[in-house]
DNA sequence: AGTACCACCTGACGGC
DNA sequence: TGCCGTCAGGTGGTAC
């Protein structure tokens, strides 16, 4: 699930939720989600400490806290957080548990374990160790446009790319060429400036309007792709019946009538 | 540089 | 009902 407008959801949760209380306790059930970091360092630096703020740049979450340092996390294909009191109702998927002296547990919950959990000294620090290229939400259209430069593959294949921009995954890359109907498989070279303008413009609304959607594809306004993302189901624009396609290794969705091949 | 394929993990779904 | 292959919204490595 998680991409851009997932993680900013997360972030805002996890500021609602897990600010500002010492943290009592740490356990790490699943050393498969550590990166760098070992688990006792994990636990070394968060207990006794309280996490302070937070900050997102593409699909990784920074978790800031008190006195230097911050917890860094990525969530795969399949990871969440959840807070809750007392006891747990189902902790099958919980890989660290962080308790707080309130008597509250924040979880990064994961099943297929695809995450990362990890520290960082800088946010800063951490993106340019991993190569990643802005947050596509902090992009101007100038910079959009340098992205752009000089590429050759497939318009989906560089949305998709952390390292040119870091945010966009399967899903809200097929909406946004869906919203600026853009062929996936168009090669990046061979947009017009028109359509690299609508490309840019619509890559904004969808991810503003996807987080002030809570990130749930079923609560999206009318004409949106992603709840009926699915071979064969009539396009919400023009009832042709949405097409699926391989591209750079990943299932793309696509209506053919809105956006036709260049 | 770009793509194709495999691997990491586990669960859900469709076919038989 | 049960088994099996295939696929899933992410990423990294390798080979071409």
């Amino acid at each position: 699930m998680p991409e851009l407008p997932d993680v900013e959801v997360f972030k805002r949760y996890l500021n609602a939720t897990g600010l500002h209380q010492k943290i009592d306790q740490v356990e790490l059930r699943d050393k498969k989600v550590l990166g760098k970091a070992s688990a006792g360092n994990i636990s070394n630096t968060l207990k006794g400490r309280q996490f302070e703020s937070t900050r997102r740049h593409g699909k990784h979450l920074f978790v800031e806290l008190s006195d230097d340092g911050w917890l860094v996390l990525h969530f795969g294909m399949t990871g969440f957080l959840q807070y809750f009191k007392g006891e747990e109702e189902d902790p099958r998927y919980h890989m660290l548990v962080i308790s707080f002296d309130n008597g509250y547990h924040l979880a990064y919950c994961s099943r297929r374990k695809l995450g990362t959990i990890d520290l960082t000294d800088n946010p800063d620090t951490f993106i340019d160790q991993e190569r990643l290229g802005p947050d596509a939400l902090e992009l101007n259209f100038d910079r959009f446009e340098q992205l752009l430069k000089g590429r050759r593959g497939s318009i989906k294949s560089l949305l998709m790319n952390q390292q040119a921009m870091a945010g966009l995954g399967n899903i809200y890359s097929d909406e946004i060429l869906f919203q600026a109907g853009i062929h996936p498989k168009t090669a990046v070279d061979t947009l017009t400036d028109e359509l690299r303008q609508q490309l840019f413009d619509k890559m904004r609304e969808v991810l503003d309007t996807a987080i002030d959607c809570k990130a749930d594809p079923e609560n999206l306004p009318p004409g949106y792709l992603l709840p009926r993302r699915h071979e064969g189901e009539p396009c919400p624009h023009c009832d042709r019946p949405i097409e699926q396609i391989k591209v750079s290794g990943r299932t793309a969705y696509y209506c053919p009538g809105k956006q036709p091949q260049g």
